[in-house]
DNA sequence: TCTTGTGTTAAACCGTACTTTAAGTCTTAC
DNA sequence: GTAAGACTTAAAGTACGGTTTAACACAAGA
């Protein structure tokens, strides 16, 4: 019946998928001002956790841990934010439309060169091509 | 007629869209060994600029500095790398698809987000929401 | 001739995101 | 009581991908 589970930085860690030292790291930069310390022990609660997975979701689109500070920080300034916190995703949201975008482009490159080296390597074993070039 | 154009580093590196002192650290790092020196100069051939274009596609996907070098080295060594380098470039396609997944998954996370801040903006202001939270 | 512009080098410096180290605290088990 | 194991801190170290600096070379134009 009662959910509201506390973990230690190595059990946070391990649900996140970082190591300790980085959640050290993230408190210092003061991404995590809301995890409580019980005789000088980091407690995350699960609202702790939900914000560590914000963070993974917005530094995994290339938010730099300032700007996810600045944003943790509106977040705890309430209600009077939202629009700016709204904008915030949204532009976001087009950085990594803009990072998918560019990565198909690249892909496509990746493509034409498998093309390539695939149609060299059926034309049988030894034809002389010229190497040395990319 | 004829296309075989010959380009100053800051030519090319206008035309690849980098900086002259970044083509200097390729150069230092291995990755522009055709690059030709003319009275001390580094002359940049059409070939090279096509080498160069490879290298940012490379590194647009996060290969690093290192394997890319590793796969010039072995594109210098001839016919006898194709098979090397064929798997290299399927390698690579993997992890870009495997980076676009990763982007959408947090582009929908992302959405989420944006419907749970549409939600809240849209039922009028100032209905008191305890903020604080990410 | 002298200045301007473009190039060169080696070496030092930079920002980002951590990681590692050293020294110490606290709890629990034996 | 003492050893182990998990936590703490500040400070230094690391990897990556460049950038900046300082000193110098060379060619063209006024």
């Amino acid at each position: 019946m009662n959910d509201k589970k506390e973990y230690t930085i190595s059990e946070a860690a391990g649900i996140i998928g970082v190591s300790a030292s980085a959640l050290r790291y993230y408190d210092r930069e003061g991404l995590l001002p809301n995890v409580r310390k019980v005789s000088g022990k980091r407690v995350f609660s699960e609202a702790d956790i939900a914000s560590l997975r914000v963070l993974e979701c917005l530094k995994a689109t290339g938010m730099s841990i300032r700007d996810i500070r600045e944003y943790f920080d509106l977040a705890r300034q309430g209600d009077a934010t939202l629009e700016e916190r709204y904008a915030i995703i949204l532009r976001q949201k087009e950085i990594v439309n803009r990072q998918i975008a560019f990565l198909n482009d690249n892909l496509r490159e990746l493509n034409r060169k498998e093309q390539y080296y695939k149609s060299i390597l059926s034309t049988a074993a030894g034809s002389g091509h010229e190497g040395g070039r990319n």
